[in-house]
DNA sequence: CCTCTTATTGCAACTAGGTTGCAAATATAG
DNA sequence: CTATATTTGCAACCTAGTTGCAATAAGAGG
């Protein structure tokens, strides 16, 4: 670990996943910094921090980035995957448990999968 | 099927996709079409299609969304999903023919799950 | 605790995908 | 052939995300 210091607005940006299990997408985590720091830099930060290996990130269902804290990420390497989850109502995501085994395919090779669950989660199924 | 007009722009977008089985970004239709018709047009095309059950879309490795032709979309019923495959070299995408089956997820209402596979297809694969 | 180097930040401008409102054009029912 | 409702082009807009550069501030080493 060369780089990476502990600026004021790292500390920021860390607290929140620290204090949390929440995924948060870079526009709530933008907004939520409003004032202490650019958007420019919340970027930059979420960047180093997945670069580092502590938080991972994926896709949410209209093509926005979320960000996730990372428990088991480097430990189980490419073979199973944990899907995701995204609230149809209300837009929370969140991660999930469960293993996904990877299919094989024919003459393609594999590196990495995606798996966005729709749904309605706990709270808003009434 | 109430509307839906046989225009000239509708049959150009139509036969793109009756030609091949290949999926299409947005961004490449809008290329493709550029001198014959404005991309507000091709967004409004596709957008129709995909509400007439034409055409399915996801979400490739950046957040572009994608087209592709269906065959059995309405057929099975949210139980399986087709995955779809993703060249992170070309980034040539491909609806894949295999079944995955959708997790159950305690106290969640699943509706819908989509699948990105990413490595290399059959022509990066040296 | 001071200094120097280098990582980090703010800012403003920019890119790209996608959307909207409205007037003009054009399918198609009759 | 006409009337009407859908479709289109256009220009302006929105939002997520990026970039270049000068200013700032960690923190290593003295």
């Amino acid at each position: 670990m060369i780089s990476s210091r502990q600026t004021q607005s790292v500390r920021l940006v860390w607290e929140v996943f620290d204090r949390s299990d929440t995924a948060y997408s870079v526009v709530e985590l933008v907004q939520m910094h409003k004032g202490s720091m650019n958007k420019t830099t919340v970027y930059r930060i979420l960047d180093r921090f997945e670069k580092e290996g502590k938080l991972h990130t994926f896709l949410g269902k209209n093509g926005l980035k979320w960000y996730a804290k990372c428990h088991n990420c480097s430990s189980k390497k490419h073979i199973d995957i944990h899907p995701h989850f995204q609230c149809n109502e209300c837009g929370k995501v969140e991660c999930l448990t469960i293993d996904v085994k990877i299919p094989k395919v024919a003459k393609h090779h594999i590196e990495q999968a995606n798996m966005l669950l729709l749904g309605q989660c706990d709270e808003c199924l009434i």
